[in-house]
DNA sequence: CTTTTTGCACTGACCAGTCAGTACAAAAAT
DNA sequence: ATTTTTGTACTGACTGGTCAGTGCAAAAAG
């Protein structure tokens, strides 16, 4: 049946099928809508006036309103924890130690709120939420991206950067927490500052030089 | 208006009305189905069904469904922030430092999370919306609580028991996400784990006792 | 007697999802 | 070279259901 069929279709310059810059639009008007009124609050309707097609396309290229917010929401914990991966990777390819490791990915958490601060507010409204019918999907994607802080962790621990006594997962989803949310402040409510001057804020808190000492 | 409307209702022995009683055990029913479903989600008829009072009731009670819970929200972090307010205070009668008074405060916010989990997950996926009718109620009451952070930190920095270059504000968002975070990953994916086990790894975040020494 | 709650029928706006049909370009047939 | 067919992407009017909020008479509570 329609197997043979892909190969029509490639046929915009850039190598990109008009499907997927499609789906691409529709994403965008997607994110920021459901991370303004929330997912139940925004209708198909508003999500393709906002990306410039009809509601029937909706329909073509997604199954359902929330097949196109699950396939969102993979799309968007994809790209964070590939970015996470990466501060960390670098870190340990130029010989960092752990906790520079730490940083970095901070940072890279930073960045990627900074770039997609919509995608992250959604993310964040939607984690704890249960009885939902993306939970198993948002808890997969979720354990993906803790688990490279945890890693990283776990690492520092065996080579004796950090105290035996530190517990890995909390620790690892109190860090998560601590920059999502600082970052979530920043971009809400003090849009003006730097990313510099929030990194440093929260460097100097992940390293403990917030009470006494240099 | 309904200005003198208050004084002829408080009939019941234990001073508290019985339109004040139905009024609670609608904040109930709504603040754990809101929680699970988000506003949009959760109709009236459901709230009502869970509170066990008729639909008419809720209006008798509430102008309208956002009403409703625009007064929850104002309810739930006047809980909190008072119970913040009081563990930063306890420290400062007992002599305790600054940072014994933002540890105290860590555990009055994990004591209250996990009294009333559903309202905690409530106001955080609420917290960053943009465009809802209560937003401005969200605003002042956030800062109603993080205020309290930022008056310890401030006072920290005054008498040098803290560090003059960190930024109030931000790290004070950054220590309320770090155990709004860690507290909700506590209930939703560990359960089991004590109060004081969560709190000890908090701790130990908070004083830098995560990198090196002891 | 007043306040509060009940139960239930009703309305009208709104919204997810459907479906018959259009546009168009590449391929096949003539 | 031209006509015809086929597959893909998209369109927008329409439908069936849902839900916030109303209206009201009668009962319960105080």
């Amino acid at each position: 049946m329609t197997i043979g069929a892909m190969e029509r279709s490639s046929a915009t310059p850039g190598g990109r099928t008009r499907r997927e810059a499609t789906r691409q639009k529709l994403y965008e008007a997607a994110v920021t809508l459901i991370a303004e009124q929330g997912f139940s609050a925004t209708t198909v309707d508003e999500i393709a006036e906002r990306a410039g097609v009809a509601k029937g396309t909706v329909y073509y290229n997604f199954a359902s309103k929330s097949v196109l917010f699950e396939e969102l929401l993979r799309h968007g914990v994809g790209l964070l924890t590939a970015s996470l991966k990466e501060a960390a990777e670098r870190t340990a390819r130029e010989g960092g130690s752990r906790v520079e490791a730490l940083d970095a990915m901070v940072r890279a958490g930073l960045v990627f709120i900074d770039r997609y601060p919509a995608f992250t507010q959604l993310y964040v409204a939607e984690l704890w939420r249960t009885n939902r019918a993306w939970q198993s999907t948002l808890m997969v994607v979720r354990q993906e991206a803790v688990a490279v802080v945890e890693g990283v962790l776990r690492e520092g621990v065996a080579n004796g950067e950090f105290s035996e006594e530190i517990d890995v997962p909390l620790t690892a989803a109190a860090l998560v927490g601590m920059v999502l949310v600082a970052a979530l402040d920043w971009k809400s409510f003090q849009p003006e500052r730097s990313l510099d001057d929030v990194h440093a804020a929260l460097s100097r808190l992940l390293q403990g030089r917030v009470s006494g000492r240099p």
